[in-house]
DNA sequence: GCGAAAACCTAAAGCCTTTCGGTTTTCGGC
DNA sequence: GCCGAAAACCGAAAGGCTTTAGGTTTTCGC
């Protein structure tokens, strides 16, 4: 056949088919992506990096959905509660693809940009250098792992015929269909709280290292750039 | 060959080597497996039901080491916290089983008694009904996201040279290397003070719903038999 | 106009999953 | 003690996936 007049094949819709088949069928491999775009399999080869690239295509596509502008212009609190939401709102937009994301860190620079203001958010906010890391990545776990409950099945514990849960069943009635959003809402309030009670309390003695911090209940803007 | 003199293959060793494989090298494989055991791939199949069968054992292996002891006899919070911390470790200890447990439901009675368990715990301790399925989810959210957090490479936002990432670098050496306990601890405490917040105040008013629940600070043993 | 690069194809190696008969050994009932 | 049934393992093979190697045609820069 030889070089088509025009290119079938092209790193968007790769990753586009790619999505389309973990969106339906909760995995992919590369001959189907070729069969569904009408082209041999060897050709989707030249496009990507292997399988493995494809799934990064699929990370891109699903991380683009965070919204940095989440993270401007409020307090750190605020600016946390709203990226967290956009974050998680991101994988449940494609939950299929959570299990081949979760296991590979995030590469992409348009995300570690904001988890670098993130970082400088926090920074600013009066936290102390020791805290960010493990305030940012506990609120990663709450979001992935939200994000992971959310490509399960609906009920985590599945009652089998056999085994009496009469609590659980109970609390599954009382709750209804939003368990997972509860849950997540529960969770992140619960962080976010918590956090705050975390911050040296205003005009309670200067940490030295701390030149900059705004003196406020709340700590403004945050950071430099936009994300 | 025929039938041996004594069985070479059974569940338990087969799922024994499967978890050494998983631990080692981060996945398994049925011919793999039969290699190790000295065996023919086709035998593996007449003790388990596929790939999909060899995958249950692990999980079995794995949440058994989760400790139902840690829910008795203890106030409803350090319970919950107990038992989190118990079912973090059970996974830490084989995190590379994680990407494959963590998708498909816990179906394991011994587990299932466990949640169970929980669920009359926070329903004694006075929590509305509507509530008590959040807060598990919530709490399995937060054991998992940790969970799958150890299960990935130490810094989960690789740092490549194009990018800069300045706070974030600073952030990660002000916290050394037990980020990821840090921020389970982080988490968890912020989670369960928050819980506390959420029950009834005592002797503000009855709930209609709670005809049971201890009256005083904590709630005593809780639920009824061990998990 | 021409050489190089791009884009696609055919073919094939190697692995994995799973199933389908064989062959031998053990076990339970009579 | 004997015999049929079941258990335990093997050999072989079908079908899928990943990935690479080597051809063929078209386009593009010079």
């Amino acid at each position: 056949m030889g070089r088509p007049r025009k290119a079938l094949l092209d790193r968007e819709r790769i990753g586009a088919t790619a999505l389309e088949l973990v969106d339906e069928k909760g995995d992919f491999s590369v001959p189907e992506v070729a069969r569904r775009l009408g082209v041999q399999t060897a050709s989707v080869y030249h496009h990507v990096d292997g399988r493995a690239g494809v799934i990064e295509l699929l990370r891109e596509r699903v991380t683009d959905a965070i919204d940095p502008a989440t993270l401007s212009d409020v307090p750190w609190d605020t600016a946390l509660e709203r990226w967290a939401r956009s974050y998680r709102a991101a994988f449940a937009a494609h939950p299929r693809t959570i299990p081949m994301l979760m296991t590979s860190p995030i590469r992409a620079p348009r995300v570690l940009a904001q988890y670098e203001f993130v970082a400088g958010l926090l920074s600013e906010a009066g936290f102390a250098p020791s805290l960010v890391l493990p305030i940012i990545t506990g609120l990663d776990n709450i979001v992935l792992g939200s994000a992971l409950d959310m490509s399960a099945p609906e009920t985590m514990w599945e009652v089998t015929e056999g085994t009496e849960a009469p609590r659980l069943a109970a609390a599954q009635s009382a709750t209804g269909s939003s368990r997972a959003d509860q849950a997540f809402d529960l969770t992140l309030a619960g962080f976010l709280e918590y956090c705050r009670g975390l911050r040296p309390v205003r005009g309670a003695g200067n940490c030295a290292s701390n030149h900059s911090a705004a003196a406020d209940g709340h700590g403004e803007s945050g950071a430099d750039g936009n994300p």
